[in-house]
DNA sequence: CAAAATGTGGTTTTT
DNA sequence: CCACATTTTG
């Protein structure tokens, strides 16, 4: 342990062994944070403390595995092992989940991601007959997520007037009773969503001292890492386990990165840790190991104008290295080039490589143009962010799947799945479900057990393809407790017809998505392979599964493999928090675009950015290139930003500025057109745009006269006889055919091509088949208005 | 039912 | 401009 503690710096050190009481550690940029945490620990068990009670608390599941792993390589794997540490999200589901029946949730509760939680907002304004327009999802669901960040109930939300004023000025008057709903249906739908986690684990502490008290008694000590980027439910949930308790909690984190206000965090917990914990000891990191000088002087430069922080000097005793550079450029496209030639440049002449540069932009829209130019000048490169594997449609669907299995009560799950594969349910039949279940106050799942029973004028064939559907998916419910998730999760995707949905796709577009399937089966068996390993031979069923699932992300995911090995990185600077790159791009820094438009009205959310472009600045090692761009192409019409405010605030004597930080459109038209640079490059934008015609309009009108566009070619369905001339009454009209269509034909499609009828259903109007079709996959066809030929 | 046309709206994002 | 939702069309 002492050669181990020996290896750290004084300050370093102070904080490691510091383990008699509340403790704050500043940890600037750079400052061996992490090697910080995962020390303390290591020290705390030489000093004789059990693992089991200590729990870690990190930012994502990946810190916590990283920092487990760091942790296992210096005292052994075994003690590691028993190490509580994971996220707030994963730990407190975990507590959750033991201690459900106290807080009134069935054990086998589900799990809303964003996608539930939006469709369940959209059908609760639809029911209330409220405008779309004002209540949009996205707005609700902030407005809700920031009462439960604050611990707010529904009832105490519809009794407090400064936010019901605030909800009337914003036009959303009713969102009270939204928020009250909201939380009715996720209790009937035996699910939670992620704000729920900590809201019910505070209500839980707080309702059962004796709960409490036990998970005190459990975790003697906690720490918390990125504490900047706490809200205030984590704060209480912590309070509640310690200062009440007399437990010990040591907190690191850095109040110049705290970067996600807009999500909850609120930089006060830190600012005022030691308002909460009056005999909190304070320690600042303040060498920085990572950055030259000159990066190191300019993120200082930077964040010296923000007001509300805490006091500390960053420091760095590397090389002072090359100056900052900024740079500013005529156009979006511009920026690229110079961005992408740099990198080249020092590939070439400094030995830096692909993998040590990253390119980091404010919004995700911005990676574009370096995509093409990166692509274009054969660079690797690789774009962090984006869709996430579960967030696919395919794999959601399947995890639908399982989500019903677990917990039938789980309505947006069964609304996801139960016309999908389609099965005949269709959209008003599922409405009149919905009705009922609303009407008599019970889960869907109960209404269709028994359609008929609850709703009026179904019609009995409907109602017996929803009994079927019950029926089926009870005998999984009924299989997943004594069969592993892998098996049983074949068998659903299989007998459902989803591999069929998916597999019969012969489209180049399917590929994907029947790549995706069989990523996710094989994840499954690696699963149940890996969770038997750690369990000791324990049975892993779905429920097993989701548990793990539903907070794993993107970010998780190792990065190292040979993929995305030696490749640029691209990525928005919130992704960038926690890592590092010899060399760094930031690029777009312009007023409204960085800060962002809707930042600058309130110093509060300025002060975030500001502290946002010091994160930024404090990922490079060697170097950092700043840039921005005059003029630049947003939703599809051109702006001329002026260099970002947070430009002028850096010194001089840490920047070199190649370009003037000032401009107009006056300017930016005349250097347009002499600037070598812009003649040179072969552009699809028109310069004529530049002069205020806007071809757009032209386009859109022809496109939207169906006189200019459509005369001549297209004739309307019904007088089909009456254009036998044109190419398409070679083709079949269909009123005439679907009497003499049958299982086992063979028709010609118009657009499919050849394929045999597999299932003829329905009569007259609404008469449809299923066609296995050799090139299209297999499609149903309503045979109103296909248009082929039998053969 | 499925594809095309039209309309709309648009930070950051992890859990 | 582009991704998404809704409407129209065959």
């Amino acid at each position: 342990m002492d050669t181990l503690l020996s290896t750290l710096n004084s300050s370093q050190r102070a904080a490691v062994e510091y383990i008699d009481g509340a403790e704050l550690v500043i940890a600037g940029a750079g400052s061996g944070k992490t090697r910080v945490l995962t020390y303390k620990i290591a020290y705390m068990l030489s000093m004789g403390l059990k693992p089991w009670s200590i729990l870690a608390l990190t930012f994502t599941n990946k810190a916590a595995r990283e920092m487990k792993e760091r942790i296992g390589s210096l005292v052994g794997p075994d003690a590691a092992h028993y190490l509580n540490m994971g996220t707030f999200h994963s730990v407190f589901l975990r507590i959750l989940r033991a201690e459900s029946e106290v807080i009134g949730l069935k054990r086998n509760f589900t799990i809303f991601d964003d996608a539930d939680t939006k469709s369940l907002v959209n059908s609760i304004v639809k029911e209330l007959k409220l405008d779309d327009k004002c209540y949009k999802p996205s707005s609700v669901l902030s407005r809700i997520g920031m009462a439960k960040n604050n611990l707010i109930t529904p009832e105490a939300y519809a009794a407090d007037g400064s936010l019901l004023e605030r909800d009337h000025r914003s036009k959303m008057p009713k969102l009270c009773d939204i928020y009250r709903l909201y939380v009715q249906r996720c209790r009937i739908a035996n699910a939670v969503d992620f704000d729920d986690m900590l809201m019910y684990t505070y209500m839980l502490f707080r309702n059962h001292p004796e709960v409490c008290k036990k998970y005190a008694d459990r975790f003697k000590y906690i720490l918390v890492d990125e504490y900047q980027d706490t809200n205030y439910a984590q704060q209480c949930i912590l309070t509640l386990l310690t200062r009440n308790q007399n437990n010990k909690i040591c907190v690191v984190g850095d109040d110049a990165q705290s970067i996600y206000a807009f999500r909850g965090a609120n930089i006060d917990n830190i600012l005022n840790f030691q308002n909460i914990y009056s005999d909190a000891k304070l320690f600042k990191l303040e060498q920085n190991y990572r950055s030259t000088q000159n990066i190191v002087n300019a993120a200082n430069c930077l964040i010296s104008h923000n007001q509300r922080q805490i006091q500390k000097t960053v420091y760095s005793e590397n090389p002072q290295g090359d100056k900052v550079k900024v740079n500013v450029t005529y156009s979006d496209r511009e920026e690229a080039s110079v961005v992408c030639n740099e990198i080249k440049r020092l590939h070439r002449r400094e030995g830096v490589e692909y993998g040590d540069c990253a390119i980091l932009y404010r919004t995700n829209a911005q990676s574009r143009l370096f995509e093409d130019e990166l692509r274009r000048e054969n660079i690797p490169y690789r774009i962090y962010g984006g869709v996430s594997f579960y967030q696919r449609k395919e794999i959601k669907d399947i995890i639908a799947y399982f989500r019903m299995v677990a917990n039938p009560d789980d309505e947006e799950a069964l609304k996801r799945i139960i016309n999908y594969p389609k099965r005949g349910i269709g959209a008003t039949s599922v409405d009149k479900l919905i009705a009922a279940s609303r009407q008599y106050n019970v889960s869907l799942w109960r209404v269709i057990d028994n359609p008929k029973a609850y709703v009026e004028g179904l019609s009995s064939a409907t109602a017996k393809r929803i009994v079927a559907f019950h029926d089926m998916m009870q005998v999984y419910i009924d299989s997943s407790t004594t069969t592993d998730v892998y098996i049983l999760g074949k068998r659903i995707i299989e007998e459902t017809g989803l591999s069929q949905e998916i597999f019969a796709d012969g489209s180049v577009d399917a590929k994907e998505r029947r790549d995706n399937v069989e990523e996710f089966i094989s994840g499954l068996h690696h699963f149940v392979d890996s969770k038997r390993e750690e369990d000791y031979g324990d049975e892993v069923y779905i429920s097993n599964f989701l548990q793990e699932v539903a907070l794993v992300t993107d970010a998780d995911k190792n990065n190292n493999d040979e993929n995305s090995a030696n490749r640029v990185s691209l990525m928005t600077i919130h992704a960038s928090k926690g890592l590092e790159f010899n060399t760094v791009f930031i690029v777009g820094v312009e007023e409204n675009i960085f800060p962002s438009p809707r930042a600058c009205e309130f110093p509060r959310e300025l002060e975030e950015e500001r502290r946002l472009f010091y994160v930024a600045i404090t990922r490079a090692e060697k170097h950092c290139f700043i840039s921005c761009a005059k003029s630049r192409y947003q939703y599809g019409n051109m702006l001329f930003n002026e260099p970002s405010r947070f430009l002028r605030e850096l010194d001089r004597n840490v920047v070199d500025v190649n370009g003037k930080l000032t401009t107009n459109r006056a300017e930016y038209e005349d250097n347009m057109f002499s600037s070598p640079y812009n003649r040179s490059m072969p552009t699809t934008r028109d310069p004529q745009r530049f002069r205020k015609i806007e071809p757009a309009r032209v386009k859109s009108f022809t496109s939207r006269n169906p006189e200019y566009t459509q005369s001549g070619t297209r004739y309307p369905q019904a007088s089909s006889s009456a254009a036998s001339a044109s190419p398409a009454s070679a083709w079949q009209a269909s009123p005439s055919a679907p009497q003499r269509l049958a299982v086992g034909m063979t028709i010609e499609h118009q657009r499919f091509g050849m394929g045999k009828v597999v299932k003829v259903e329905g009569y007259g109007e609404n008469q449809k088949a299923t066609v296995d079709f050799e090139n299209a996959g297999t499609k149903t066809l309503l045979l109103k208005f296909a248009r082929y030929n039998i053969k």
